[in-house]
DNA sequence: GTACTTTTGTGCTATATAACATAGCTGTAT
DNA sequence: ATACAGCTATGTTATATAGCACAAAAGTAC
């Protein structure tokens, strides 16, 4: 099981192909595959990293619990993708918590073993360098928009940023199913807010919702209130 | 002058004692040394990224333009630290603009040259992902005391942060000289709120002001306001 | 099926912060 | 010295958003 799962896998990620043969080997031999039940925790803030993950099925929350009891989704984990990396090699403990959105299944491979590859392999150095780039791009973009655009903008950008991640199935609902409330954390906009604007967005016809279903039915739209904030 | 100032560097710079004689060579046959003025852009939003930069001496910050022509400033730059890599790193043009606070000396890489040399320094590499590691845990911390914390908070979380950035004087005075309207840009708020929560810190005796001189009277109370938003 | 908890929805109120207006202050150039 | 530009300061008003209360709906357990 263990390894049929680490194979799917290896024919999809970029990472595999950046390996050698004795290099896969150290990998599989090292790896632990891990289910997760919906709502369990991967691990929390203050934690000791130890693992490299990788999200082989289902969704992840990275998120941060503020000062008033309230969380801040940071980012959304998809199949395929590597997390749980930066605080290991920032020499720090998990400044955030990582949760399972639904069940899913994570590979997690020992940090150690990871940096005995790096060691002499350069274009897996490049793949995290390239990594933790793109996601420091991504978080100072973030910041600017969670604390200068208003409710609107907020979750427009998060339906949108739901959108470019997950997809839309064939009649235009996005392909993950939220709570209310992580779509509130997620904007960083209380619950009431959330759902208020939701509904607004429904009678301005550019979404359409059936319980935690929701349908686009305006993206270009979506995409201009997201733009102008 | 060009050379003096590297050696400088070299004498201060954990880079330097990661590279051998060779590489050392390469870097200073490529690095070009420029002078900006106070308040002049050292590069903007959109410009495509090329060289590796050092700061050598005086302050850079790291900033966005916002929704409505508000700016956000992202992170500060100090001596003999390094920026302005993340976006070719990453692929993607600059998605911040960096300006010199006051008079400032930068060394300038081509980044081609230092991908050159990264390919076969593993610790030049390890710097950068601790660099970036680092640099991303601090945006994920800056996203949430941004958006959860009150004014008085993020104000005296900015005052914290210049502190251990650029430390204090004998006097107890903040070695930074900001404008108002920098410290608003830099708290998430108007210069009007920075002003006036800066004059009920006064009141509180937990700063005192002389133009744009700011001396800590209280630390353990500003990291407590700090703390607590 | 009934009880119970959780989630969603809606109205009202409170409040933090932005926006605006205006005046004093500081430094600089002539 | 005078004029001017930019920064700092402060009071007032407007507004976006949080907070709270409560009801309806949906999901869950027994």
């Amino acid at each position: 099981m263990h390894h049929e799962v680490l194979d799917f896998a290896s024919s999809l990620t970029d990472v595999w192909r950046l390996l050698n043969e004795k290099e896969r080997e150290l990998l599989r031999k090292n790896a632990v595959v891990q289910h997760f039940k919906k709502n369990q925790p991967i691990y929390c803030e203050g934690d000791q990293p130890v693992d490299l993950m990788c999200l082989l099925r289902g969704k992840v929350k990275i998120f941060k619990e503020g000062v008033g009891g309230r969380s801040q989704i940071i980012r959304m984990i998809k199949p395929i993708q590597y997390f749980a990396y930066r605080a290991y090699f920032a020499q720090e403990k998990y400044l955030t918590a990582a949760a399972a959105f639904e069940p899913s299944t994570v590979c997690l491979i020992p940090m150690q073993v990871v940096m005995e590859i790096l060691k002499n392999n350069f274009s897996l150095c490049q793949f995290f360098i390239k990594q933790l780039s793109v996601d420091l791009g991504i978080a100072d973009e973030r910041t600017v928009n969670l604390t200068q655009k208003h409710i609107r903008g907020r979750l427009a950008e998060s339906l949108v940023f739901l959108i470019d991640s997950y997809g839309l199935e064939e009649d235009s609902t996005i392909n993950i199913y939220l709570a209310r409330e992580d779509l509130a954390n997620l904007s960083n906009m209380t619950t009431s807010n959330a759902i208020r604007t939701l509904s607004n967005f429904v009678t301005e016809k550019v979404i359409a919702l059936d319980g935690r279903k929701i349908k686009i039915i305006d993206e270009e739209k979506l995409r201009k209130i997201s733009k102008l904030g």
